[in-house]
DNA sequence: TAGTGGTCTAGACCACGGG
DNA sequence: CCGTGGTCTAGACCACTAC
């Protein structure tokens, strides 16, 4: 038998370099959501790269909407504080076709340790401080969202009831400007189930009535899961709606 | 008051044009779904531009899953009868992680006229011919899926059950190599509802039990609706899964 | 007017696939 | 070996924003 060649890690373009420089530096902080990161030039300077180089790596990263470009003012980095990205991972939308607007009013904030299940998603040990929170929102009087969310302890210290409430915003803002934890991506399992006695309470619908199921794992930079959310639609006036390409 | 310059069409880059071009061709048939298109080489001659500008053209069309690019062999266009692509747009899958197989049982398949309903998602005038169709979809011995499925009766002339139950694979490879139609895109409206007696004896479920209810519109090039599905999913041991980005 | 991102070009060289 | 797509560069010019 010949020798063979096994490149381990077999061929990495430059661009993919700087974007891992590039993440690097969102990851650490250097640049903070909403602001400007430095142009064009000034990174293929700063790398010993060309321009057109740079913008290959800012074109993956803008697709992937953790970078913003606006012609003319600069590339900007991605944050949930900005109005036309409040309901970014939000799916729901009322049949009608109205502007959904939806009101939160939480109702527990609570230090609790991590089950097995919510271990296991967050990437915990099982008993690890973990913050339990639930709330439901309402449209036009009607509620409609009941929404469990489970955080690690360690990232969110000292959030609790009187904070969500003092709140006004989505809570993926929140968690960034309190708690430098930008959102990037989330994973979303969704089932029909039955609204038992404390759903059909929370939703005001009868006991077997059927609701959405949905599941969310949210993730930070480096894939880092940070957030639990299992949420239960009534969908009997609205729908998720997804897009397949 | 002064004269003020009111750009119709306030400026379109050389590569949206070349673009536009091949998804041209793409509708035309001229590269039929499977099959190379010409090398970037040929496509910047035959528009008179730089190979770049071809680059960015085909980049964008790849990114939108019309064509695929394989390196040292050419581009080619999207096709639903490739293996990986078998199951492009389902979600649905197995809570344990197995892998899923799908076994296909077609009920009927029948010409009927649209009601306001269809003819208005299909962009065709109430009472025009449709083709209706409906399954039943099973994994491991269960059945998971009752599907129902609304055509264009113009563009799928003579599709009967015979053709349906004789077809092995993907309906949407049948309507590629059969109706020369292929699927480009799709959305999808998500609500959970409770089984009546038809979908409990579909689905084997008792009645009132909670099902996934997911309606579908599948389009081809330039955006031309061609499909109607409306599904009802199973969900008790398996889950539509969604990746939000 | 200066600075940013956006487009377009031309050319060199690399990686991959298949004869 | 050649042809394909993939990477990288350097430079010109355009479009948008803000001062």
């Amino acid at each position: 038998m010949s020798e063979v060649n096994l490149p381990i890690a077999s061929f990495s373009p430059l661009y993919e370099q700087i974007k891992a420089m590039i993440l690097a530096s969102l990851q650490a902080g250097e640049w903070l959501p909403g602001e400007v990161i430095p142009s064009e030039m000034e990174l293929a300077a700063r790398y010993a790269v060309s321009q057109g180089t740079v913008r290959k790596a800012i074109d993956e990263l803008a697709a992937q909407n953790l970078l913003v470009r606006r012609q003319g003012k600069g590339t900007f980095v991605a944050t949930h504080q900005e109005d036309d990205w409040q309901y970014r991972f939000l799916r729901l939308a009322p049949d009608s076709g109205e502007k959904f607007h939806l009101i939160s009013q939480f109702l527990a904030c609570e230090q609790t340790k991590a089950t097995d299940y919510v271990a296991n998603l967050l990437k915990l040990k099982a008993g690890d401080p973990v913050i339990y929170i639930d709330r439901v929102q309402t449209f036009a009087g009607q509620p409609v969202v009941f929404e469990e969310i489970w955080l690690p302890g360690s990232r969110f210290k000292g959030l609790d009831l009187n904070t969500l409430n003092d709140w006004h915003g989505p809570v993926y803002a929140l968690y960034e400007s309190q708690y430098a934890t930008h959102m990037v991506r989330a994973e979303e399992k969704i089932k029909a189930v039955s609204a038992d006695e404390g759903l059909a309470n929370h939703l005001q619908v009868i006991i077997g009535a059927p609701l959405l199921s949905v599941e969310r794992v949210a993730f930070t930079y480096g894939n880092k899961p940070v957030e639990i959310r299992h949420a239960r639609y009534d969908t009997s006036e609205q729908h998720y709606e997804n897009r397949l390409n």
